[in-house]
RNA sequence: GGGGGAAUUCCCGAGCGGUCAAAGGGGUCAGACUGUAAAUCUGAUGGCUCAGCCUUCGCAGGUUCGAAUCCUGCUUCCCCCA
């Protein structure tokens, strides 16, 4: 494949936040095409957190845009950092992780991130490669590349300082080794989030010392979820990069208007002005164009178009899925018992005080009739009896 | 080594010894509405054999008719001084 410079450097701009320096990235990228030599392109990957979802993506597709075009991609498997923690964006103390955990971590990891990356193309490094073999004498003279003012000059360690939140000295070391993996896989361009910049860097500055031609840093934003916030598992506003075709297109398909304009940015290879068509349209329509973006990249055009017309039928016409539990009036529930605790018997409440709830509230539907009285009771129905609780929860019970 | 502070229901965070299953916010769930499961509005939000009962406020004891609130010890965490 032939790659002109151009198309090579758009690819570097294109959604890219940071890129340091870009003068020096053409005259690398002109020396590579010249002497055929690909772009080192180093990732560092956190193997304390095994899932990984689209947020994660926007950089990932990055590097298999790159990839595509020949660079060189270097994926450092953060095993001995690990065990250090990554201050960037945390608040509070990472607890360390021992090296089963790591180990367990990366298989998944690494599995989660082929399915964007070609990993057959990758060349994946650990950096325990080189920190294990590292004695406490050159330890030691890594630590004097840094001032503990340089180190401060992170907005992250003073706002924790300002909110009398703890800073580990371990923490201190995390960019340094950081930038120490640049030097050890000689990177010639490192990527990674906003948050990375400081880390990245560093990489910058240790490479210099060591007389090597400093990397390129780049990064991307880091992108919101579902809900505007900030992505993250724990908001519950991730979309994972394991989810299946339906999951993925019912889950883009309700985020908010706002973030759409960045989504559509960072997570598809759509060109700006496709980018700009796709937003002039009905709302509606340019996150159903978004959702099979994303979902025919992970699951195929064909899978994203099948879950995108589930989303229509399910959501839009409210028809029920037709794959609905069944489940059998058991022998144990004699020959009546009290909605509620049918309710939760067929899985469909957590608990039978959820389940007067739901009823109270007009939520609860038999055969598609509203029971309002909490202290209804059901006997083994004649025939499937259709058992919806709100809109989402519905099971076939069948006796 | 010394001193000071904190631990509350899914999360954050209030909480005069009784009226606390515990304010408020977030989240979540339900209803209305709609372009969707968005936004907005309303309500709900420990469990149960549910107009009553049972179990929660770091752990273990104690004082009291009665404790999330007071005392003692323990555990964990944070800050300051050295």
């Amino acid at each position: 494949m032939t790659v002109d410079a151009e198309t090579l450097l758009s690819a570097f701009q294109r959604g890219t936040t940071d890129l340091i320096e870009e003068k020096q990235l053409q005259g690398m990228i002109a020396r590579s095409l010249e002497t055929g030599t690909p772009l080192r392109i180093k990732f560092g990957m956190d193997p304390s957190s095994p899932d990984l979802h689209l947020g994660h993506a926007v950089q990932l597709r990055k590097l298999r845009d790159l990839q595509d075009l020949g660079c060189q991609i270097v994926l450092i498997v953060g095993d001995a950092t690990a065990m250090v923690g990554d201050p960037s964006g945390k608040s509070k103390l990472r607890p360390v992780l021992t090296r089963e955990e790591v180990e367990h971590n990366l298989r998944t990891y690494t599995d989660q991130a082929g399915r964007v990356l070609d990993m057959e193309k990758t060349e994946v490094r650990r950096n325990s490669e080189w920190f294990d073999a590292m004695g406490f004498e050159e330890l030691l003279k890594l630590t004097t590349r840094m001032t503990v003012a340089q180190m401060l000059e992170r907005e992250m360690f003073q706002t924790r300082m300002k909110n009398e939140e703890p800073i580990g000295i371990n923490e201190f070391l995390y960019p340094l080794m950081q930038g120490w993996d640049s030097v050890m896989v000689k990177s010639d361009v490192e990527l990674g989030g906003t948050d990375q910049l400081f880390n990245l860097l560093v990489g910058r500055r240790l490479q210099e010392q060591e007389e090597q031609r400093p990397q390129i840093v780049m990064t991307q934003p880091l992108i919101n979820g579902l809900d505007g916030r900030k992505m993250s598992k724990s908001y519950g506003n991730a979309v994972g990069l394991t989810a299946d075709a339906k999951e993925m297109t019912f889950r883009i398909m309700q985020v908010d208007d706002e973030v759409m304009p960045t989504w559509l940015l960072h997570l598809t290879r759509l060109s700006l002005e496709e980018i700009e068509q796709t937003l002039a349209l009905h709302p509606r329509e340019a996150k159903a164009r978004l959702a099979a973006q994303v979902t025919g990249f992970y699951h195929g055009a064909e899978a994203a178009a099948e879950a995108a017309g589930a989303f229509d039928r399910e959501v839009r016409d409210k028809v029920l899925p037709d794959d609905l539990p069944r489940v059998s009036w058991q022998a144990s529930w004699g020959e009546e018992l009290p909605l509620a605790n049918l309710l939760k018997e067929m899985g469909l409440c957590q608990s039978t005080s959820e389940a007067r709830r739901a009823i109270k509230q007009g939520g609860v539907k038999l055969a598609g009739e509203a029971e309002r009285d909490e202290r209804a009771a059901i006997g083994r129905p004649p025939g499937e009896l259709l058992v919806q609780v709100g809109k989402k929860r519905a099971a076939h019970l069948v006796p």
